[in-house]
DNA sequence: CAGGTTAGCACC
DNA sequence: AAACGGTGCTAACCTG
């Protein structure tokens, strides 16, 4: 055995790593004495699913010992994880979901014996403050927890320690962790500092979640739970097609690249250059970006178009087959597991919202134009693909926290609210352009948005503009009570919403109207975790494949597919301050692309 | 030249 | 008085 001694917030730690068969008594001694788990691996790359990946590492260990185990060196170390895993009655990781589905997929130990013993202090730093380094907050990365809570020295040594090791094999920070040597120093200390770390760090937050957040520690990790579930199952691709659909958007791509380049535009994804050229042939570029330069994005280019200039219509078609060949058809082909499935990440805690976000790929933002992209994934063999989705679930939310009355009535009673909000702005008569302002309105109010806004958006001059927005908050004057009050309250809870279900969301300062933005959102967000937790509880989840927002996508057999998608609506469908949240389903064909043609 | 930043664009 | 919220990914560009 060898042995890495350290200090960690003036303590001595140390980190066994274990060697030979020697080490196995002494490492099984440890677990079965030192009481709950820290638990963290070490993979040769991020892609679990990959034919490719394997195991280097697997730690376990306490606030002051490490255990380090060459899984990648022999099968009696992966047989040893495991046993440590089935073992511990609890565990703590730092993004379970991770660890927890690469033991699942490599250890052979199954997300159903780990994840509900599984305490993961990243949801708990979440629940203890939402916001990335970036927003304000401490960030929820174990370098940036560390450095917050426990040692400063060590967060910089944790963070530089695989970047040094990158520059001195001479490769890459993405390379690193393939082809660093299992036996050396650093990198094992590193692998060992993970697990005392987030030992260390769980110590810390029990205390640090705000109390009217503690029930939601409970119901995060089983909300986590079952998205692991869905990463795990994967959703199918359809090769074929995708090879296809990356083949012609290629080619279009080109076709009008070639036309741009006749034009006098080289490089189609160079802003710069395309401004140029487009003031060269008389366009006026009046905005500009952050960094002043002329600003050429797609509603300028799409004024251009709409006149005819041939340079703008080919940029934007050449950009578009370009950006959906690399960033959808081509990443899709990449990512696709050997059985065509894909596992995106799902972080089931992500936004600052607790709204989830779904990476590699990004399976949130799919093109919702048109069924092209979307094809590209399939229901199981024999099984068609469902949607089930909330019915106007942000103005819904709002009419409930507000306790809006007229609105209220009109959802209860069916009716169109973007209608009534129409003729509450304009009177009863309000015309088809009218009734599409208010829904403008009506998403501006939701996101806090004003006067300005919406005259930039419907093309109403300010003064109308304001009229109409005055026009609303005398319509709706629980609404406008409710948006006073809360930013009234800001100072009361430090400057932070506490939604209905206990979570404390901070506020900017700066931007206190996203109060009632952040209020909605993630009351929003945590209905359809809700929701997901009861299609569980129906022994539904097998069918579920994926969480957008305010939906769900599901796979069920074409004889079912009417039982399961009314089952669906119904587990997630429920009710705020007495105002129903209704759920609509949707059943389509073989594709996800089926359901938009 | 690796890695961070900016601009743009896809979604709810 | 007014204030649009939340994401992830890519290519180009900049920097140390």
């Amino acid at each position: 055995m060898r042995q890495i001694p350290w200090r960690v917030a003036g303590q001595e730690v140390v980190v066994n790593v274990a060697e030979g068969e020697e080490d196995i008594l002494a490492f099984r001694e440890f677990v079965t004495t030192a009481g709950p788990l820290a638990f963290d691996t070490e993979t040769t790359g991020l892609d679990i699913y990959a034919s490719d990946c394997r195991v280097r590492l697997a730690q376990f260990g306490t606030g002051r010992t490490a255990w380090v185990l060459p899984v990648e060196s022999g099968p009696q170390w992966a047989d040893l994880a495991a046993w440590a895993l089935r073992t511990a009655e609890r565990l703590y990781c730092h993004n379970a979901t991770f660890d927890l589905l690469v033991a699942d997929a490599h250890l052979r130990v199954p997300l159903e014996v780990t994840y509900l013993k599984t305490v993961d202090v990243r949801i708990m730093a979440h629940l203890t403050d939402p916001r990335s380094a970036h927003e304000g907050g401490t960030g929820h990365s174990l370098e940036a927890l560390t450095r917050a809570h426990l040692d400063a020295e060590v967060a910089d040594q944790v963070k530089g320690a695989m970047r040094e090791l990158a520059r001195e094999l001479k490769t890459t920070k993405g390379e690193i962790f393939r082809i660093v040597p299992l036996d050396h120093p650093r990198y094992l200390l590193y692998a060992g500092m993970d697990v005392l770390l987030t030992s260390r760090l769980f110590e810390h937050m029990l205390y640090s979640v705000p109390h009217a957040s503690r029930r939601l520690v409970v119901f995060e990790h089983q909300v986590a739970y079952v998205c692991a579930i869905m990463e795990r199952k994967g959703f199918l691709v359809d090769i074929p097609y995708t090879l296809q659909l990356a083949d012609r958007l290629e080619r279009q791509a080109k076709q009008h690249a070639d036309t741009a380049a006749a034009l006098g535009v080289d490089n189609v994804n160079s802003t710069d250059q395309v401004a140029q050229a487009l003031t060269r042939r008389g366009a006026a570029l009046t905005e500009t970006t952050a960094t002043g330069k002329p600003k050429v994005d797609k509603a300028i280019l799409d004024r251009l178009v709409a006149d005819g200039d041939e340079l703008a219509i080919a940029v934007q078609r050449a950009k578009r087959a370009s950006k959906w060949k690399t960033t959808y058809a081509d990443t899709f082909l990449e990512l696709a597991d050997p059985g065509h499935r894909i596992h995106c990440g799902i972080n089931s805690l992500a936004a600052r919202t607790a709204r989830m976000s779904i990476t590699r790929p990004a399976l949130q933002t799919l093109p919702s134009g048109e069924h092209m992209i979307r094809s590209c994934y399939l229901a199981e063999e024999g099984e068609v693909i469902i949607s089930v989705d909330y019915q106007a679930i942000e103005l819904r939310v709002l009419a409930a926290l507000a306790g809006e009355r007229k609105m209220i009535e009109a959802i209860r009673a069916g009716k169109d609210l973007h209608g009534l909000t129409a003729s509450l702005v304009f009177g009863p008569d309000y015309s088809d352009t009218q009734r599409k302002a208010a829904k403008i309105l009506g998403f501006g109010k939701v996101y806090g948005g004003g006067p300005a806004t919406l005259a930039r958006q419907t093309g109403l001059s300010v003064a109308d503009a304001r009229r109409v927005v005055a026009a609303y908050d005398e319509g709706y004057p629980a609404i406008a009570r409710y948006t006073k009050q809360l930013q009234a309250d800001l100072p009361r809870q430090g400057f932070a919403v506490v939604t209905g279900n206990g979570r404390r969301l901070p506020v900017d300062r700066a931007k206190p109207y996203a109060a009632l933005n952040f209020m909605i959102q993630s009351t929003a967000r945590d209905m359809l975790a809700a929701g997901l937790l009861e299609i569980h509880k129906q022994g539904l989840l097998d069918y579920l494949r994926l969480p957008v927002h305010d939906e769900v996508i599901a796979s069920a057999p074409a004889e079912d597919a009417k039982e399961v998608a009314h089952a669906l609506a119904d587990a997630m469908a429920g009710q705020i301050n007495g105002v129903p949240l209704a759920t609509e389903a949707e059943i389509g064909g073989r594709s996800w692309g089926s359901l938009y043609t």
